[in-house]
RNA sequence: GGUCGUGUAGCCCAACGGCAGAGGCAACCGUCUCAGAAACGGUUCAGUGCAGGUUCGAAUCCUGCCACGACUACCA
């Protein structure tokens, strides 16, 4: 956009360089900047935005509340990118709406800021991630600033902030010192579990696990569990930890050599890590895991009671992927030992005809023999994702064989990689007639298949089946399912198994305990010390945060043997119990720190109730603020990508629901409403063979008129295509925001991303689109202020509107502009109703319109009143200028929504369609509130449907009021 | 392979089962200019991816295909 004088080139005869200013006053770029950079300063200084806590100075307790959050960002160094601003300027739109509806609006932002891309840049680059990461933090916080966004800045923070992290290490305390009664289905104090032990309430079986005793029954314990007061001090503790919510277990891990650390299942994708690519290995690792999987079934619960999209519903539903089965025993045929598995199809149990073991399965442990060997040791050396490249199965006969329990008859049991130790007991029964990934693997190594499945109509299935139907050829010594339907013969099998002690009917998920060690530096520390034997303590809650030691080399040591990096800080492993805070221990007992950290996940998941109360040095959150902020449903409205639908979303459900049955906050979901920006893309260019070609290699021709636009590639000459594709720095279509409120101010860009198209959609950035937002803006601004003198001076009567004379002359000499007035309670009703849905693109077409409409006729400095406060939301810079100019005072921010006419939004007569068996044939205008009757007696009276009604029976009449009539005839 | 979503004018997008158009971009024609740009006024442009079905009436609901996108992927 230039200004007044940008275009000064010489003429071309070397003439005098001539700078016209047609319209000095006009609203151009220029001008936008300056004007928002004024306000925003403005604003900052008053505090606009500031909201006051319950029990604080100016907080109105009369007011309802409305909490509306952001995903807060990952601050990269490359800065914000368009696709940021998205959701932030909806969001910043409903809180200013909200505002004006007389809303306590909570609306902050800080940032996500541990994590291995600033770790990975910083070795890179040499500098220290705390550095890198505030920069990068500042960059953020300045660009976001520039859109004029009404956060509440006092609330800012950051996850590496001591006293946010001193919290984050607190709440995993309170997880650590906590266990999941199954009875009452909620999380407990680890204190109230040795007092139900003590009491006599529970003991502890054979394998260590709780069973609970029910005294009523005044019986003796079943056979084998010991009680609480049988027990000595080592098994008592071993057993406190083995109930924990936060835990230390060795899973098989995904570990990642080039990054040196652990990843959790969610972080790698195809065998590969999310972050960079890298491949990634199984090996097994001494971890703190948190037991999610006792939350299973409260979290997909819950997701009945949320208002979230649905299909992020189902994401999370499919994530934990509960399912119900049995447990089967298959005796080995040497030894007494057991092979257990998991089956969805107990009822198929008679078409098992060998069985499968993951290579990392301990029944393998002693088997010799040397192909078997080899494969295990080929297994693991390969990644998830060579062992996926390979589409074949492979596996080998471990030699072992077991005895199916339902038929009696003795089956090998094979190895192979395509049965995952992750999952059920690492074990499956095949079933080739029924399961196709069996089916396969027995038609390749040639193993039995048998049919013990028909189709439900009873005809026999050709190769696998895998559906339900009717069992056959299931028949055994002591039970038979021959002619059952599948229900039926999974529950007669599970009875058949329990009572015969071979199984049980058991219920799993997919989802997997939360592993949250990572071996890395930039990232919390655990509140956790170990002491000489090998035992691990809480440190003293007053001793926290404990902060990530000094260190300058964060290299991390590629290696396939794990080591976390903060071991290397001697100075700061090496600790006293007293120093830890540890009371159990004497003061001056040796004591090392924990060296793993938490994965990048940890900061954000309690995030949303810190802003509530960001200050508190006492608690992580006020109970009075978090009662009032997020009491009940939690978040009123949360926005953020749909790529974080089961990690973030279900992480930070599960740290909530803990902290609920703990009592520490007082809605049993985090966020009620939750929505999902589309992404914004942009444009590339495809050869013929799919290869994507960059922009800036790439040339529109069109030589003939009349014809569609051709794209030429620059190189080789060759048409392109252009297609929608990702923005990527190696297409160079790329956006920078700072390069487009540059351009033409941050309304205009504020404006064009929310009229791009829905919200939940993607869409394609077209730069040359948003000089339709900023004409619309020069329009408002043409509306109030003249162009050549700069005053708001109404044209009607040549008065100063701002002036009080000037409003009454003004309104008078209106009072019969009826058809502005509509127009405007109509853009009042529409623009309102549209924030409420978040459909923020038709909200800004009625105001448009309504500018349209306003611009043919005179509008009054009261109609531009009200019209400048339903612009405020969207535009607030511009918004807030013209209200000053007006006359007013006050900011625009703290006045109310304006009150719109229902009787006013529909025209007195109207447009009525009449149709002949669904077609259009003519038109009648009516009365808007005629009814059905004279419709349809005014219909059938005009001239031309009597024309073609004559001769023909008239059937039906449909009449929707204001809209059409139907004439049914033949 | 599975799940979810989206296909409307040259482009971006609207349209409680009720006349396919709210709006923006582009194009074209005017106004203003010595001229151009900007701005302003106006005009053109589709029968809704394809094939069926339900209905008085379908872009909208149902079924099956096609294209694109996101997510997910040997979960027994």
């Amino acid at each position: 956009m230039q200004t007044p004088c940008a275009r000064t080139e010489p003429l071309q005869s070397g003439s005098v360089t001539l700078c016209v200013m047609p319209h000095p006053y006009r609203y151009t770029a220029e001008l936008a900047n300056e004007i928002e950079l004024r306000w925003q300063a403005s604003w900052e200084e008053q505090q606009a935005y500031r909201q006051p806590n319950p029990g604080q100075a100016g907080f109105d307790a009369t007011r309802p509340r409305y909490y509306v959050l952001d995903m807060f960002p990952y601050p990269s160094g490359a800065g914000l990118h368009v696709g940021h601003p998205e959701g932030y300027t909806a969001t910043d739109i409903l809180a200013r709406y909200k505002r004006m509806r007389g809303f306590n609006v909570l609306h902050p932002m800080g940032w996500d800021a541990y994590g291995l891309p600033a770790e990975q840049y910083a070795i890179q680059t040499g500098v220290h991630p705390a550095i890198t990461t505030r920069r990068a933090i500042d960059t953020f916080r300045r660009q976001l600033k520039r859109f004029g966004f009404s956060y509440d800045w006092s609330r800012e923070f950051g996850t590496i902030d001591d006293d946010y992290y001193r919290w984050t290490q607190w709440i995993f305390l309170r997880i650590y010192n906590a266990w999941f009664d199954t009875r009452k289905d909620k999380a407990r104090p680890i204190t109230e579990l040795v007092e139900e032990a003590e009491n006599g309430h529970l003991g502890i079986g054979a394998e260590g696990e709780l069973v609970w005793i029910d005294v009523d029954e005044s019986a003796a314990p079943p056979a084998g569990v010991r009680l609480w007061d049988e027990l000595d001090g080592d098994t008592r503790r071993a057993f406190i930890n083995d109930q924990r919510l936060a835990y230390v277990g060795e899973p098989v891990v995904n570990w990642c050599p080039k990054l040196g650390t652990a990843l959790a299942n969610e972080e790698v994708i195809d065998g590969r890590s999310e972050r960079g690519g890298h491949p990634v290995i199984r090996k097994p690792l001494k971890q703190w895991l948190f037991r999610i999987t006792a939350y299973a079934d409260r979290l997909l619960a819950g997701l009945e009671s949320v208002d979230w999209p649905e299909s992020t519903r189902i994401q999370q539903t499919e994530w934990i992927g509960r399912s119900e089965g049995a447990d089967i025993d298959f005796k080995l045929t040497d030894g007494d030992a057991f092979l257990r598995v998991y089956t969805t199809r107990p009822d198929t149990v008679f078409g098992a005809t060998f069985m499968v073991v993951a290579p990392e399965h301990p029944v393998l442990q002693d088997v010799e023999r040397e192909e078997v060997r080899a494969y295990i040791d080929a297994a693991k050396g390969r990644s998830e994702v060579e062992r996926m490249e390979t589409k074949k199965k492979t596996g080998v006969d471990s030699g072992l064989t077991a005895i199916n329990p339902a038929t009696g008859e003795t089956i090998p049991i094979w190895v192979a990689d395509y049965v995952l130790m992750g999952y059920g007991h690492g074990a499956i029964m095949a079933v080739p007639g029924g399961d196709e990934r069996d089916h396969e693997f027995a038609q390749q190594y040639d193993l039995p298949i048998v049919t013990v499945v028909l189709h439900p109509d009873g005809s026999a299935p050709e190769g696998c089946y895998p559906g339900e139907g009717i069992a056959v050829r299931s028949c055994g010594s002591s039970v038979s399912l021959d002619g059952l339907e599948t229900p039926d013969a999974k529950r007669r099998i599970i009875d058949w198994l329990e009572e015969t002690g071979a199984g049980r009917g058991k219920v799993n998920t997919r989802l997997r305990d939360w592993l949250f060690s990572r071996q890395r530096y930039w990232g919390e520390p655990f509140p956790i010390v170990w002491d000489e034997d090998g035992r691990h303590h809480a440190v003293g809650e007053d001793t926290l945060p404990v902060r990530p030691p000094e260190m300058e080399d964060f290299h991390p040591a590629e290696s396939d043997d794990p080591r976390p990096l903060l071991a290397k800080a001697r100075d700061w492993v090496q600790t006293t119990a007293g120093a830890a805070g540890v009371a159990d221990l004497a003061a001056d007992a040796a004591v090392t720190r924990e060296t793993n950290t938490m994965p990048g996940w940890a900061g954000s998941c309690w995030y949303y109730l810190r802003y509530a109360d960001p200050h508190n040095d006492e608690r992580f959150v006020g109970e009075e603020a978090e009662r009032y902020w997020t009491g009940g449903h939690g978040v009123d409205l949360y926005i953020g990508g749909a790529e974080h639908a089961v990690l973030h979303l279900l992480y930070a459900r599960f740290w909530h629901m803990a902290l609920y049955d703990l009592g520490f906050v007082s809605s049993p979901e985090p966020f009620g409403k939750l929505f999902h920006q589309g992404m914004i893309t942009s444009h590339a260019y495809q050869r013929p063979d799919k290869s994507l070609v960059p922009i800036d290699q790439v040339e529109k021709r069109n030589e003939v008129e009349e014809q569609d636009d051709r794209y030429i590639e620059t190189a080789t000459g060759g048409e392109v295509k252009q297609i929608v594709a990702k923005m990527s720095k190696s297409l160079k279509n790329v956006i920078n925001p700072d390069d487009i409120i540059e351009e033409y101010g941050a309304d205009t860009f504020r404006l064009y991303e929310m009229y791009m198209g829905a919200l939940a959609d993607s869409k394609p950035w077209n730069t040359r689109d948003t000089s339709g937002m900023f004409r619309f803006l020069q329009r408002v601004w043409r509306l109030a202020v003249d162009e050549e003198t700069g005053e708001t001076r109404s044209k009607r009567t040549g008065l100063p509107r701002h002036s009080p004379e000037g409003r009454r002359r003004d309104g008078d000499a209106c009072e019969t502009n009826d058809a502005v007035e509509r127009a405007l309670h109509r853009a009042i009703a529409k623009t309102g109703a549209d924030i409420e849905k978040l459909h923020f693109n038709t909200g800004i077409a009625a105001m448009i319109e309504f500018v349209n409409a306003a611009g043919k006729h005179h509008v009054t400095a009261e109609q531009l009143d009200r019209f400048v406060r339903i612009l405020a939301p969207f535009a607030p810079h511009i918004a807030e200028e013209l209200w000053h100019r007006l006359g007013h005072e006050d900011s625009v921010v703290g006045t109310t929504w304006p009150e719109f006419d229902e009787s006013l939004l529909v025209d007195t007569t109207v447009d009525v369609a009449v149709q002949i068996m669904g077609k259009v044939r003519a038109h009648i205008q009516v009365a808007h509130d005629t009814d059905k009757k004279t419709l349809e007696a005014t219909a059938l009276a005009h001239e031309r449907i009597q024309e073609l009604i004559d001769g023909k029976t008239v059937r039906k009449v449909i009449v929707v009021p204001g809209r059409l009539v139907n004439i049914v005839a033949s």
